[in-house]
DNA sequence: TCTATTTTTCCTGCTT
DNA sequence: AAAGCAGGAAAAATAG
């Protein structure tokens, strides 16, 4: 169900609930041990700004799924919007202006697989700046390098997007190398646990793609 | 369901 | 010695 659909059924309360479920569908597959998980539910009920400003922390990061830059910032346009309402403050208005016409486009792109490959998912938690717990670091941003801090920390994290909790870094690092060919990765040796982003990798750089 | 990719598993050997 | 890196093979999972 997509934000406007589920908004229609369930009124008012509508996008904070999606909000919160699609929060709860990321954790719950992908969350919990490495993220402090709070307990989203409670706080729909709870007017505690704290609590709100610490959930829309990692809440947007995560809730719109895999996505483009736009849909991030989207993302992050809604959760604060939503905070003021829920503080009983008027919105920012542009932040309602951008709210507003955000709904119609988001349903343009029907076809957005949910970024399943695993260079994706990788990329995806390289470009969750705030909220990545050092699993993995850039070390040359305008390049697409960039190291694994946490290699089976993030192993164990791909692990459970895929539902698969065997998955190491052993494993994770085979797939990695099948990129090279594919030229989704340029080798970068010498450096363990080092990698780079390959001309046919999208969607990493600092600006568009 | 069939096919083409992708990813997972496992392995042997080499490098840091 | 432990942890990574390289790829080959082949099975399993997915996308379309």
């Amino acid at each position: 169900m997509s934000l406007q659909e589920f908004t229609q059924a369930a009124g008012t309360a509508g996008q904070l609930l999606y909000s919160n479920l699609q929060h709860l569908k990321w954790n719950g597959q992908c969350g919990s041990d490495m993220y402090q998980s709070h307990n989203v539910i409670v706080k729909t009920e709870q007017t505690d700004p704290s609590l709100m400003v610490s959930w829309k922390e990692d809440n947007y990061l995560y809730d719109s799924g895999y996505g483009s830059t736009v849909e991030l910032l989207d993302s992050k346009t809604f959760c604060r919007a939503q905070i003021s309402m829920i503080n009983h403050q008027p919105p920012d208005s542009s932040d309602v202006k951008k709210l507003q016409d955000h709904t119609p486009k988001s349903h343009t792109k029907k076809h957005n697989p949910r970024g399943t490959h695993l260079w994706e998912f990788i990329r995806d938690i390289l470009l969750n700046p705030e909220k990545n717990p050092g699993l993995i670091k850039w070390e040359d941003r305008s390049e697409g390098v960039f190291r694994f801090l946490k290699s089976e920390a993030v192993a164990q994290l791909w692990g459970k997007k895929k539902n698969n909790s065997s998955m190491t870094y052993e494993k994770l690092s085979r797939a990695m190398r099948y990129y090279y060919k594919r030229e989704i990765l340029e080798r970068v040796d010498g450096r363990r646990l080092v990698y780079k982003f390959g001309k046919n990798a999208r969607g990493w750089r600092e600006n568009e793609n």
